[in-house]
DNA sequence: AAATATTTTCAATAATTATTGAAAGTTCTG
DNA sequence: CAGAACTTTCAATAATTATTGAAAATATTT
């Protein structure tokens, strides 16, 4: 299979990926075709490559740019934009990861903490329901912390030990 | 605040975190509904207190049985359904990640792993984007896979000593 | 087996989310 | 600073996804 074509296989997957998971499908698309580009592409060259409107380009780059997930990079002599992705597969999980803790997992888990200071215990089993969650979530957010702070070498190493 | 607001409200933030993560707000309103009530319930009593239509509980009921998440409870003398979700918050997660494994993961992984066998290696890059990602997905399977197996209290003596 | 209770299905509709494209805004160049 | 190149915004529209409600199917009782 040409390496062209396994792109193209790749950007669809990733893309569904995305989908699937609540993230526009185009954002990850984007992500997944600049993650498999050997160059950083300009707005035309995504455009044309993943056949979308120049508003729907430009707000899904931006959207990857505000995710830390694509860096812009200029080329001397040009004008225009080219932008590029990272490409160290953990960095990335690290930074998806990052996000979507903050903005979609966060706010959730300081409703449940007011939640638990605040109602008044009437139901004891629901009681323990919000405790077990906050148990849950600072244990999770603990090793999420953990490999946001680590370099890879750690965290994998530790990985290797925990599974040994 | 009073047990049964707080209930609602948890319903509301459960139900706000399953869409922002690609599933169903009702559905995930009716786990919550179900996790912190303290007795089983109709499909009368879910459409009554979500305010939804018969069709609509019953779809995100089946679902959730589905996903191992809620299970039916014979009631002695009564002739409908009713349903119960499990209340154990490490046994949720475990189920939630299987499932989510199977469903929205293993699709998309499986798709790389052919990709990695069939493309032409023209691009030395993106070969070793697809292999970087193998491995981070092999490890990362192992993980949880290691979270499926495991009891609660061997997974988070492990999670503990990672920490420390 | 007819009547009744309950569950399931699914076409129609509603609600949400994504996309377009053109106008407005910005930055650069001669 | 005028014009050209490029980027951003956003109202209109399209596409997708969720929900309803009533009919069909199934199960239970008399």
């Amino acid at each position: 299979m040409k390496s062209a074509e396994a792109k193209k296989e790749f950007i669809e997957a990733w893309g569904s990926l995305g989908s699937s998971w609540g993230i526009n499908r185009t954002m990850s698309s984007i992500h997944a075709l600049l993650m498999s580009s050997s160059k950083a592409l300009s707005t035309e060259e995504i455009m044309e490559a993943l056949k979308i409107s120049r508003g729907n380009a430009n707000m899904n780059i931006r959207a990857l740019i505000d995710w830390g997930l694509v860096k812009k990079r200029f080329i001397p002599g040009e004008r225009k934009e080219f932008f590029e992705a990272g490409k160290d597969i953990w960095e990335i999980a690290r930074q998806i990861a990052s996000e979507r803790k903050k903005r979609e997992l966060s706010p959730v888990l300081e409703v449940i903490e007011r939640l638990k200071k605040e109602e008044d215990q009437t139901d004891p089993e629901f009681t323990k329901l919000l405790g077990d969650m906050q148990e849950f979530t600072t244990t999770l957010t603990s090793v999420m912390d953990r490999f946001q702070q680590s370099d890879r070498n750690w965290f994998f190493k530790r990985l290797i030990k925990l599974l040994s």
